[in-house]
DNA sequence: TGCGGTACTCACCCGAAGGTGAGCACCCCC
DNA sequence: GGGGGTGCTCACCTTCGGGTGAGTACCGCA
């Protein structure tokens, strides 16, 4: 099952780290959340453009498992949910900023394009 | 192929960060080179327990073309063949060492597993 | 003489990650 | 009253990462 049966055995930190955070759209969610503070699903869903809602609830109900998110339903009439950062989300994405430092070094060296996301 | 492909547009800089370092041994390669300085094929082989050689070969081909190792081969009767990091694989592994802690924290909060590399 | 080590490459296969498209239960708005 | 939005689930399919095992050219050592 995609859920859990994570937690396996680790080399060192980063293994643990990396396992929390890779899937293609792990950490654009947690920085849309870190940026917003909070969303709703379908927020979440235009603001990371390409991701299929599968996906999107998929990786959602990891990172919930993984404490990472905080998955608030509101049992209204249409209806709605509400995600948002838990502390360890919060310091996972502290923790991922020196390296998105790295990155951004990384894109100017080479010269990627870069799909803007604060626009639009 | 495998060999470059990268270099696709990116979100944001853990993207460009993330796509340097994802494969299933990429951390612990790096890791080992800076733990040891320089290390050969074999020495590397030997240090990542259950790694196959193709995934060894593939990983260093790319790191090398990311710029993060330096392939260094001695023209010698039995083959020799040394890996080191680049400077930016050293600014690299300095940027993963938060994530590093981050999930050492979130070993102990959950009792995960934990391979020992460091004995043996 | 033949086995093991050195640093690989190549061909093949498997399973998981991720994408596609449909459906659902209920509502509001035009 | 039907089209669109809300937050999903389910089934199916493709792609790709990664593992397995063989082969290679040459050497040193027992």
């Amino acid at each position: 099952m995609a859920t859990s049966a994570r937690q396996g055995p680790y080399f060192c930190g980063i293994d643990a780290a990396m396992d929390v955070v890779t899937g293609k759209w792990k950490s654009l969610i947690l920085w849309e959340l870190q940026e917003h503070g909070t969303r709703r699903f379908a927020e979440l869903r235009r603001g990371l453009p390409g991701v299929s809602e599968k996906m999107l609830v998929q990786h959602l109900r990891e990172m919930e498992e993984d404490g990472l998110v905080d998955r608030k339903v509101y049992p209204v009439v249409p209806p709605k949910v509400e995600y948002s950062l838990t502390e360890h989300g919060v310091s996972l994405n502290a923790a991922l900023e020196s390296l998105a430092g790295w990155g951004q070094a990384r894109i100017e060296r080479i010269g990627a394009d870069k799909i803007s996301v604060e626009a639009a």
